[in-house]
DNA sequence: GACAATAGTTAACAGTGCTAACTATTATAA
DNA sequence: TTATAATAGTTAGCACTGTTAACTATTGTC
């Protein structure tokens, strides 16, 4: 290993670590207590380092939002279980997955989502995608499209179907979270519903 | 009118103009940039009498969120246009309405749901309800009895199939708010898509 | 050993929410 | 009519924020 490398994986090693503490102190502390200067504080560097690292907050934001998305991936994955064979089966499996992990780790789902909330809130162009929210969709898609060539969807663009179910889950998911209101009695039977609701809705 | 009600009345138009300003800046100048002294410059009065009005700062989002909600229902019931007869139709209109008011006004639309992303961050415990968010719920309850009244919707709890239809709206409408990306192609296609998901996913 | 690049620092600016203590103004009761 | 009390608004200040510019110390290269 030469000298530049070792000091490009050091430098890999401290931004990871300024993610890391970032998510840790959004979880901890919330979204109006995550401060540049607390963050420098709990990995003993100086409030400007992190400006070697991120242009900004909102950039250090978007980035433990599209790490925050990739835990949620793994976490769905977890909660889906082992794979099934029926497409339908598993859809209607990956949809309940979605809104319990959602509401599993709501802190999780929250920075995942707040992030667009910081960004140029004047013009409301944010041109930040996340890489693992791409991720997420394209799975989403094919599982969409298998449902589509057994027969169970209607033959539509997998896209647009898959953006549907996906509006609808986190619509029902954020709603949830940010609101302790809602639904407060009925989470469980309205998680079913949604699922029943978005597979009757788009079969053939 | 004695003296008491007219500085009552005095102490409301006040507070009124400050939430009236207070959304201004908001829209004008966006989340990050609307702040107690700013408002108070608008205003022409010293920063802390908003604190003679508002508890603090996430009070006064409260109260302008709530203010936006009963906007918004306004420009719902215009997009709504004439009643219909038939509440399957109605519904279907006020379905294509709610999200297409939400693009129309999309500051309006964050704003009315970025209020709780303040609010108690750590503990997500947000204990405000906005009166204008009830009566909407209470307007939407309705329309659904109606439906099921008339047997098109499945005889279930009509406020369990108002808080599916809701979230369903809310999470395609603010999927394309906050992210430009989101569907930028075929938006239209995808709104007439998602009443049409709802209505047969609710059918009886 | 000189030079340059890199990584991290301190100091400072302009702005934030909010509180405490103060001052005028106004309405009520004697 | 005057003293008292309540009300509405003010100024000054605290502890914090994101961010920049200028600086220093360390390190690798020639």
């Amino acid at each position: 290993m030469s000298i530049q490398e070792r000091k490009e994986i050091e430098k890999q090693e401290l931004r990871q670590k300024i993610v890391d503490v970032a998510i840790e102190l959004f979880i901890d502390e919330g979204f109006e207590n995550l401060s540049m200067r607390k963050i420098a504080d709990k990995i003993n560097y100086s409030p400007t380092t992190i400006y070697n690292y991120f242009k900004d907050k909102t950039d250090l934001m978007f980035q433990i939002m599209n790490e925050s998305f990739g835990r949620f991936l793994v976490n769905i994955e977890k909660a889906i279980g082992e794979e099934s064979s029926d497409p339908l089966e598993a859809m209607k499996r990956g949809l309940k997955a979605y809104i319990q992990t959602g509401l599993d780790h709501p802190k999780n789902y929250r920075l995942i989502f707040s992030a667009c909330t910081r960004c140029n809130e004047v013009e409301l162009e944010c041109h930040h995608k996340t890489e693992n929210g791409e991720k997420a969709l394209e799975q989403l898609i094919g599982a969409v499209t298998e449902c589509i060539n057994h027969g169970y969807f209607t033959k539509k663009d997998p896209l647009d179907l898959a953006q549907l179910i996906w509006a609808a889950l986190h619509g029902l998911t954020i709603l949830m979270i940010e609101n302790p209101h809602f639904a407060i009695n009925n989470r469980d039977q309205l998680k079913e519903d949604m699922a029943n609701m978005i597979i009757r809705g788009l079969k053939i």
